[in-house]
DNA sequence: CAAGAGATCATCT
DNA sequence: GATGATCTCTTGA
């Protein structure tokens, strides 16, 4: 079953750990890509400066001060895009980073897609996953309950969730240290250990 | 296998 | 004008 909005609602920290194991779902006109999330990233508020909405209100930010269960999807480093969902109340500014799926479904469009046919280099990581999916910024703002871009629960419980910082934000000072990546322990997917 | 460099541009100062 | 919520390729052990 689709994910409802009020699966959004929630704190950010629950969201992201409640991702795991949940399916994402991606569909495009080349044919429909799925995969399980194995690996999240928690962006929490004004006060996290690891999170891009501590520099306030500003045209890229502004997606992340809507109402939950939207897209957030930004261009880093200048040639990959990160995909977030917008998590909380709106004009609080929060969302869970994807940074890495199990691919599933269309694993041959995936491979195209991303000029290889190792399985596990595929969506092992935010700019990889994108590249599987097609997820770019058209989809900055879209709907996540509407029907291109959204996740859906199949009822498979995951066995153990692992906590670590968050990977690349060593400007963030204190925020840095805060454990809010969640893993699928064990998963082979993941984007480093 | 590990470490380092380079690619490349929207966003904010 | 500086800087990233990254990835790939090259180098060297």
């Amino acid at each position: 079953m689709k994910l409802p909005r009020s699966f959004y609602q929630q704190s950010t920290l629950d969201v992201a750990r409640q991702l795991l194991g949940k399916y994402l779902v991606r569909e495009h006109q080349e044919g429909t890509t799925v995969g399980r999330i194995v690996e999240t990233e928690a962006y929490v508020g004004p006060e996290d400066k690891a999170c891009h909405a501590s520099k306030g209100r500003t045209a890229r930010t502004e997606v992340m001060f809507g109402p939950a269960g939207y897209a957030y999807v930004y261009l880093i480093y200048g040639m990959y895009d990160c995909l977030n969902l917008v998590t909380e109340s709106e004009d609080y500014p929060a969302a869970v980073l994807i940074r890495a799926v199990e691919p599933l479904e269309g694993i041959d469009l995936m491979k195209a897609r991303r000029r290889t046919d190792r399985l596990h280099n595929l969506a092992s990581g935010p700019g990889k996953l994108c590249q599987a999916f097609a997820i770019d910024r058209k989809l900055n703002g879209g709907d996540l309950c509407d029907k291109v871009l959204y996740l859906e629960d199949r009822g498979e419980p995951v066995s153990k969730v692992v906590t670590t910082p968050r990977i690349g934000v060593d400007y963030a000072g204190p925020w840095k240290r805060k454990p809010w990546r969640f893993l699928v322990q064990g998963s082979e997917f993941i984007s480093k250990p």
